[in-house]
DNA sequence: GACAAATACGAGCGGACGCTCGTATTCTGC
DNA sequence: GCAGAATACGAGCGTCCGCTCGTATTTGTC
């Protein structure tokens, strides 16, 4: 638990990279541990020097997007009184960072984006969940202060799921196609959002 | 092929029936064929008598869930002019059987909300979603004549999208909240459609 | 250089899963 | 009522998977 924290720690940051890339082309499920070792170069043996089963490596991989969406959200909004800013340009400010987010992290929608994960995952990603709720919960309690706290709650709740379901088709698609289905993500959010915080 | 079709037939039904409860409870993947049998009070080995193997079971059950949905527009729809109908009615038209029809068929996500099918599965419920983006397509051009193809195709896939997303809160949600999402539900195809069909 | 801790290896264990197969039973046609 | 087809059974085969363990090597500390 204490030395060799140089070779430890480059070996779990393989296994991370290798796992995500696993994630992303066949899903959770259906990526063996041993295919994760062999993708990070290493044997099964030296995986579990460092993770004490599959899941556990589900879990430290949501920590890490958790806290790289952490990051993104303070470097694009430092500033920046979302509140106050036209609803066009916040879903724009909103959306831009997390489709490039997709992009670069393709393991995350294996992750995230599933509506039915094995019930040994739902509590690895629990707190991404809620964090990203807690996020956007507090942003439309900001630009709507009147609105009833079971309403704010399911409205988040339905936007992030309307982000879910469309990332997907955008990171699939590629050129003029994702761009137009980005624009799509930006219309259906603007579209449901503006009555209720326009 | 051509004998004992009472009890096979009802062997079949019993299965179709277990499976969907199992899947609808643990997903696909974690549903395993001497569960289902077990479920549908057979042996492993007679399951195996009536299917091929485990896809095709997905396979026959999404066959089922085509046919009854196909029947339930049919039912829904009949004589309606859906192109001339106000667009708050037609969605109020669609949505509500449609939500009706996941409830009654609580194995019909594992089938069809899944982002990240396996990929034996893709085959066996490729039919279903283009069936369903067939319908919606037609819909969207009959309503707006003047669209261009792509326009229209993309605008169906990502309606699509939005009720498949939408569809597993309403189901898992009960009693008032149900109701509410699914008022949410109407408004999100509202705001995202009514700009390009209303 | 000695020693212990950390890292590395990979054959293989135990168990689950999809599926088979030999055999027994039930139904249908004649 | 008999022959054969359809249905039924369930132990278990082959395979894969998550994970272990005995052992070997590397590294930091003194």
């Amino acid at each position: 638990m204490t030395k060799r924290q140089a070779r430890g720690q480059a070996r779990i940051e393989q296994i991370l990279m290798a796992a995500a890339e696993a994630f992303a082309e066949s899903g959770y499920e259906a990526t063996s541990t041993n295919t994760i070792a062999a993708k990070a170069g290493i044997s099964p043996g030296s995986l579990y020097q460092f993770f004490a089963n599959k899941d556990d490596i589900a879990h430290a991989l949501a920590e890490r997007y958790a806290a790289q969406l952490a990051e993104l959200r303070t470097a694009a909004f430092e500033g920046a009184d979302l509140a106050a800013l036209p609803l066009d340009q916040l879903i724009g400010a909103i959306t831009g960072p997390l489709v490039e987010f997709n992009l670069a992290n393709r393991g995350f929608k294996a992750l995230f984006a599933r509506p039915d994960l094995p019930p040994s995952l739902t509590a690895a990603v629990a707190p991404l969940h809620a964090a990203l709720l807690g996020r956007v919960t507090a942003l439309l309690s900001a630009r709507a202060p009147g609105l009833p706290p079971d309403v704010v709650q399911r409205t988040a709740t339905v936007a992030i799921q309307l982000v879910r379901a469309m990332m997907p088709l955008i990171v699939a698609a590629g050129g003029d196609e994702r761009a137009a289905l980005e624009g799509e993500l930006r219309a259906v959010l603007h579209g449901y959002l503006e009555p209720v915080v326009g």
